[in-house]
DNA sequence: TCGATCCTGTAG
DNA sequence: CTACAGGATCGA
C-alpha cells in the first residue's frame, strides 16, 4: 500500500523519535514475513545489535545496524515501521518487533502480509535492488532516461510507471496523479508519447511525490497513525464521478492491467 | 504483457 | 455476503 512518499515519511520519522537506539530482543510474529529467514535464527542475529542509521531506496525502509548489515523492510500493500513507546503493547496487526533496551520498540505492522523483512550484508544491497531504476527524486532521474527506457515497448504509460525497473517508488495512486498533472492519457502507448509529453510526465512525477511527502507530514499528525495524504490532495485517484479540477468534468475508472485506472478523459489526452 | 495470486481487513 | 485494496512476482 505505501508508496515512496510513505515509505520516505516512516524513515524520517524513525530518525526523529530513534536516531540510535540497541536492539534487546527481536520478535518474528509471522514466520512469513521473515521467509526465507528461520524465525529464530534472525531473532538471535538481531539481539543485542546497535542501529545506526535509517535510508530509504525505493518503496524499500532499511535500518542500518553494525557489522555492516542491513535490515530491509519491504512495505508491501500494508506494511507500516514505527517506534511505540512500550513493546509490551504491540499494535494489533505487528508482524515483527525489535524491542529496545529502554522497553520501547520498533514495531512492523503488516495486516496483509505481503511485505517482507529481510537481512543483508550491507555491501549486498546493491545485488539486492539491482533491477530497480533510478530514484525520481535523485538527479539521475531525467527526462530522456525515462522517455530512452521506454523504447522498444508499447504498454501504456501507467502501468509503465508501475514498472519498478523504469523508475521505482511510483504505484497505483501517484502514477495516476502524475499522469493527470502532466496531461497525458493513463492509456497512451509508451511509444507514442513526444518530447514534450515525456518531460512533462517526468516534472510531474517530481511534484507529484514531494507534493504528497509534504502533504503526509501535514495530515499524519501522530507517530503511530499510519501515513495518508491522499485524500485531500488526489486530483483523480479514488474520484471516480466527481468532478476533475481542472474542467469540472466527471473522473473515469477502467481497469487496466488488472488495477483500477483513474483518469480525466478530457483533460489527459490519448 | 496480462491476469492470477499471495493474505487479510474493511467498505458497501 | 461480495468486491476491492496504495505491491511484487510468477507463469501462460
Amino acid at each position: 500500500m505505501p508508496e515512496l512518499p510513505e515509505a520516505e515519511y516512516m524513515v524520517r520519522r524513525l530518525k526523529e523519535t530513534v536516531p540510535r537506539a540497541r536492539i534487546a530482543t527481536a520478535e518474528v510474529l509471522r514466520a512469513r514475513t521473515v521467509e526465507p529467514h528461520n524465525p529464530r535464527e534472525l531473532e538471535d542475529a538481531l539481539a543485542g545489535r546497535r542501529i545506526i542509521g535509517y535510508g530509504r531506496r525505493a518503496k524499500n525502509v532499511l535500518i542500518h545496524l553494525d557489522r555492516k548489515e542491513t535490515l530491509r523492510i519491504q512495505l508491501g500493500m500494508t506494511g507500516h515501521v514505527y517506534w511505540i513507546p512500550d513493546h509490551r503493547q504491540p499494535p494489533r496487526f505487528t508482524r515483527m518487533l525489535l524491542n529496545l533496551t529502554g522497553g520501547d520498540a520498533i514495531a512492523f505492522e503488516d495486516s496483509r502480509v505481503f511485505g517482507s523483512v529481510n537481512l543483508h550484508a550491507t555491501r549486498d544491497l546493491p545485488n539486492v535492488f539491482a533491477a530497480y531504476g533510478p530514484e525520481p527524486l535523485d538527479d539521475g532521474f531525467t527526462w530522456q532516461a525515462l522517455r530512452d527506457s521506454a523504447a522498444s515497448s508499447r504498454i501504456g504509460i501507467k502501468p509503465f510507471l508501475l514498472d519498478q525497473s523504469r523508475v521505482v517508488g511510483l504505484g497505483n495512486i501517484w502514477a495516476a496523479e502524475s499522469c493527470f498533472r502532466a496531461g497525458v492519457s493513463p492509456f497512451r502507448a509508451v511509444n507514442a508519447i513526444s518530447n514534450p509529453e515525456w518531460k512533462r510526465l517526468h516534472a510531474a512525477i517530481r511534484r507529484t511525490l514531494e507534493g504528497a511527502i509534504a502533504a503526509t507530514f501535514k495530515v499524519t499528525r501522530a507517530a503511530d497513525e499510519f501515513p495518508e495524504a491522499d485524500l485531500l490532495t488526489c486530483s483523480v485517484y479514488g474520484r471516480e464521478g466527481e468532478p476533475c479540477r481542472k474542467c469540472k468534468g466527471g473522473i473515469e475508472r477502467k481497469t487496466q492491467a488488472a488495477r483500477s485506472t483513474f483518469y480525466c478523459p478530457v483533460c489527459q489526452k490519448l
